[in-house]
DNA sequence: TCTGTGATTATGTATGCACATATTCTGCTA
DNA sequence: TAGCAGAATATGTGCATACATAATCACAGA
C-alpha cells in the first residue's frame, strides 16, 4: 500500500498536507514516529521531509520540529529561456541582427548597475530578435569589457550576445527585473509598432563571482506573454 | 583545505565548473572518483552532485555519467508573492476593497480556462489593492463555486480573496502567464492612472488536485516592477 | 521574578554496505 | 553488416549507525 521509498512518502505526505490533516503552521510528527509508521528507516523520512521543505510545503527546526508553512509560499519556478528558444517554440524561425555596437561612455545609471568605476570600458549593443523575419524582442545591453574583455571582437553573427554570453561566461547569477513600459517613438519603430505601445519589459543584471558581467533590457514585442507553471 | 561535507564538496564543484575546468557538455569525474579525491564516502559527493544536478549545473545519467549542461539552464527562482506582502515590504500600509461581487453567468473564455461547462456556479470579484490608500493592483477572478463552495459567503474584509484562497485552499498549483497591457478608460479609472498607461498584467489559473480552483486577472499600476533574483 | 546554564531532543549529516536501475558496450549470431 | 542478448558500469536508493548542531526546556541560584 504505501511505498518505503523517500518518493512515497513524500507524495503520501503531501497529500496528507493537502487534505488538512494538519492545519497550517501546525506541528507534524516527527521523523521517528513517520519512520515507524511507515515501515522506513529515518533517513529515508528525513530525504522525505527535506524535498517537502525545499518546495516550501512545510518548515522544519532542529529541536523545534516539522510543522506545515503557515502561510505558504506561492512556489513559481520560473525559467527564463533564451529568445531562441521562446522564438523557436513557437514554430518560428529565429533570427538577430546587430543594429548598433559601440565601445563608449557608460551612461552614469549602468555605471550604478554595474557598480563599475567610470573608467571601465564597456560594450554597448542593440540587437533586434526576429521571429519569421518580424520584430520579436529589441535588446540594449552592457558588457563590461573588464569581465569579458574577449566580448569586444567577438563575431556575433552565428549566435547573439545572449548566446554568446551563455556560452561564454555560463552559471552566471544576477537580478531580474519584469515591468511594462509605454513605447517611445524610437522603441516603437524598432519593434515595428505604435507609439504607446504596452511593452513588456525585462531588465536584468549579471555577475559571476562578485563581477558585474553585463545589464541588459529586453523590450518585447506587443502581444508577448512570459508563461510558467506554478 | 577541502570540507567534507556535501556542501563544502559541492561549492568546491561549482567553483571548478565555474572556472572551466571541464567544458560545456563534457564529462565529469565520476562519485567514486570525486569520493577518493575529497577523502569521503560516495553518500556524500552523490548529495554534491545531486544538488547541483537540481540548480540546473550538471546533467546526469545513469551508466552515462555525470556532465557539465551543454547549454546552461538560465535558473530563476521567481516566488510571486501575495498583495500585502508586495505592499509591505515597501513600507507602505496595505489595504484593500471589494469593488464588486457577484455570482452570474461565467463568460465563456473563463470557462475554458477553467474547463468547466456552462452549468457550472462561479463567484466574480473585484478588488482593488491599495498601498497607503493609493491604487497599488486591480484584481479581476473568478472562483469555482464547485471546488470551493465556501466562498459564496465569505467574509472578505479582513483577507482578500487573494489571501483567504492560500489559506483556505493551499498549496494548489498551476499557469502563471505575465504580460504588458495598454490600460482602456475604465481599467485606467480604476488604478488612477491615465488611458493609455502601460500595465504590467499577472494571468493565473489554479488548479487543486485536477480541478480548477480560481482564474484571476491582476493589473499592477504604473512604475510596478516584479524583482527577483537569479 | 529574572537569569543563566546545562540537559534534552528533533533535525542534519557522514559512512559503509547492499542492491536497484538505466544505459552503454561488447561480442556473438545470422 | 545488422541485430540482439547479455555483461559491465555509473548513478540511484535504502538502511543501520554514529555523531553534530541548534533550539528549547527545566531548574538552580540570585
Amino acid at each position: 500500500m504505501k511505498q518505503v521509498t523517500h518518493s512515497g512518502i513524500r507524495e503520501a505526505i503531501r497529500k496528507r498536507i493537502i487534505a488538512g490533516e494538519w492545519a497550517l503552521g501546525e506541528l507534524m510528527p516527527g521523523e521517528a514516529e513517520f519512520a515507524q509508521e511507515y515501515g522506513c528507516a529515518r533517513t529515508t523520512v528525513n530525504r522525505a521531509l527535506r524535498t517537502l521543505a525545499e518546495d516550501g510545503m512545510i518548515e522544519r527546526k532542529r529541536k523545534g520540529g516539522t510543522r506545515v508553512r503557515p502561510l505558504p509560499l506561492p512556489p513559481a519556478q520560473l525559467r527564463i529561456p533564451i529568445l531562441r528558444e521562446q522564438v523557436e517554440s513557437r514554430g518560428s524561425t529565429y533570427r538577430h541582427r546587430v543594429t548598433n555596437r559601440i565601445v563608449r561612455r557608460t551612461p552614469a545609471e549602468i555605471r550604478e548597475r554595474l557598480q563599475i568605476p567610470e573608467t571601465t570600458r564597456t560594450l554597448y549593443l542593440e540587437t533586434l530578435h526576429l521571429a519569421d523575419d518580424r520584430p520579436f524582442a529589441f535588446e540594449r545591453r552592457w558588457i563590461n569589457l573588464d569581465a569579458v574583455p574577449q566580448a569586444e571582437h567577438a563575431e556575433l553573427t552565428e549566435y547573439s550576445a545572449n548566446e554568446w554570453l551563455v556560452r561564454t561566461v555560463p552559471f552566471s547569477r544576477g537580478e531580474v527585473s519584469l515591468s511594462a513600459t509605454k513605447a517611445g517613438s524610437d522603441l516603437a519603430s524598432a519593434l515595428a509598432t505604435h507609439d504607446g505601445a504596452a511593452v513588456f519589459t525585462l531588465d536584468r543584471t549579471t555577475w559571476l563571482e562578485g563581477q558585474a558581467v553585463t545589464a541588459v533590457t529586453f523590450y518585447y514585442a506587443e502581444g508577448f506573454e512570459l508563461k510558467f507553471s506554478i
